[in-house]
This record gives structure tokens, C-alpha cells and sequence, in this order.
DNA sequence: ACCACATATGAGACCCAGTCTCATATAGCA
DNA sequence: TGCTATATGAGACTGGGTCTCATATGTGGT
């Protein structure tokens, strides 16, 4: 899982240095979405001495190279996930966290006809979805 | 414009009070999306005496009441918007920062058609559309 | 018109995410 | 092994937003 990243990594003129595997083990430990502060977090607790801003330029690194993204969860709160370099769209479990990926699923449709109506060129757009995962809608509410 | 706020204001128990009503004026004047900072400095220049907190509190009520709703811009920057009550998504224009709102246009069986496939249960989503304007597609690039 | 009290306000401390700087360390390559 | 571009850590800094608390004010009842 972690090797995925860093195989990615080396293959992108970029350097494999230690925070970077300890980092990306962190990331693929958690397997879904989670926030800056986690990652700091965990980091902290293995007392890797790593530093903030070598964990935020990791992100940005990761997301530069299309393997991660911004999210914002339906409470506001700002998070990443690990994704595939390909336009998708984001399924948060509000519950456990885990995310899947979907493809546009017809949303082209849904834009042209926004385009049609208001008469704005779009150029970009975000959809993200919240729900339950098919583990946690089996747990009592 | 800004009457229409504090009607609605009015009719949901909450007081009309000064600052509420400088605020209402300032943001119906904008016209489109602004952030925090900006009503903020729109407040300071008019040397109203409005704090900071009661800038957010007053955004944080509209929200409450439907009146006002959160956007992040493509370049990341938070920014507010005021809309109808109603669900809607927003087509926010990147050059002169106007918004239109579109009802749904079809997206509902882009969740069907996602939960179908992923088996998750959706509760929510987000759709947001960047581009240009009809009157900024006008101007030369 | 007045009062009483719940509610709203302003000032500023505070918190958290993310950025910047700069001196030091290290990966990758000759 | 050594050189150099690149990455790192510490900590200052910024900007958005929240909290606290003493004071002010809208509003409903008299
Ligand atoms: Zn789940
Ligand atoms: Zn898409
Ligand atoms: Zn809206
Ligand atoms: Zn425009």
C-alpha cells in the first residue's frame, strides 16, 4: 500500500527520503480520510521527529502527483484523502471515515444543463457525497 | 434587498438589532460571494463599531436560517454566499465573483447511480460549479 | 413610557490550520 | 567518497474563526 506512494514518488524525479516512508506508512495506516492534525499527530506519537511543515509539504507533494485531495466534511472541518490520479468523485463514510471512489456517473449531463440554463461557461466543478458505508449501516443507530 | 433579510430575520424570533441591520445592508450591497474579511473591512471602513465576533456570529445565523451558505473556491480560499432556502447548488463565477443557484438538474440519479454502485446509503452531497459569467465570457482573455 | 431580563455586542485573548524562513542535514549521483 | 541540489526541523508568523466576559440594547409585559 505505502509502496504504491513511494514507487510513484521515485518515478517522479523526486527524492525518497526517510520522513517521507515514515510518512507514507502513516497515510496508508489510516486507509482513509483524515486531517493535517492526525498525521501530525501520529508522527508525534512515534516520536520521528518530524516537523509540521515537512508533513504539510508532504500533502501538498502527494497532491500535487494526484494521489491525494482536499475534502470538506459535511461539519466543516478540513480533510485529505488518498485517491487515484484520475477525475473522480469522493463517498465519505460520515461514520468510520472510509472513502470510496466513483467515477462521473453522468454528472457531465448534470453540468452541461446548469450551463445551459444559467449561461456560465464552467470550467471545473467539485461533487462530494456523505453517507454510510455498507459496514456501518449494518451498526445500530 | 437587504429587506428581505431582516423580514426573515424578524419572523424567526430573532432581534433586529443595529449591527444586524448595517450587516444585512453591507452584504445585500456585495451582491455576490465575499469572505468573512471582507464584510469585516466593509464594516471597519464605515467606522460602525462592529466586532469581529459579531461579523461571524451574524453570518453563523443566516447559515442557521438558510439565508447564507459556505463555499470553497477552487484556489481554496472560504468564502460566503448569500441564497435562497431552498436546496440548491451554486455556480460561482471565478473572474467577477458573481453566483447563480441551480436546482438539482438530474443529480439525484447521480447518487442513485453512486450508491447503487458503492453500496453506500447517501445522506448528502455537494456540488459546487466554477466558471464564467455570461458577461464575463465577453471579456478578452 | 417604563422596566426587567433575555439576548446581543465589542474587545481582545485565544486556538488551530497552514505558511515562511533559514540554518542544518541528507539523498543521489559522479 | 565527496558535492550539490534538495529536503528537513524549529519556531515565528498569518489568517480565519471561536470564546469569554463585562456591558449594552431590543422586546414584551406593565
Ligand atoms: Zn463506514
Ligand atoms: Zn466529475
Ligand atoms: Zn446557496
Ligand atoms: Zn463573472
Amino acid at each position: 500500500m505505502s509502496e504504491q506512494l513511494l514507487e510513484l514518488l521515485n518515478g517522479a524525479g523526486v527524492r525518497l527520503t526517510g520522513p517521507r516512508r515514515e510518512l507514507a506508512a502513516l497515510i496508508s495506516k489510516r486507509g482513509g480520510h483524515f486531517t493535517a492534525a492526525d498525521l501530525v499527530a501520529d508522527a508525534a506519537k512515534r516520536r520521528l521527529g518530524i516537523g509540521r511543515a515537512t508533513v504539510f509539504r508532504f500533502l501538498d507533494l502527494l497532491t500535487e502527483q494526484g494521489v491525494m485531495e482536499h475534502v470538506d466534511l459535511p461539519d466543516g472541518r478540513h480533510a485529505y484523502v488518498p485517491c487515484e490520479p484520475t477525475h473522480h468523485h469522493h463517498l465519505v463514510c460520515t461514520r468510520c471515515g472510509s472513502v470510496s471512489e466513483v467515477e462521473d456517473c453522468g454528472i457531465d449531463s448534470v453540468t452541461a444543463e446548469a450551463a445551459r440554463r444559467s449561461g456560465f461557461e464552467i470550467q471545473s466543478h467539485r461533487l462530494e457525497l456523505f453517507g454510510r458505508c455498507p459496514k456501518c449501516q449494518k451498526v445500530k443507530r
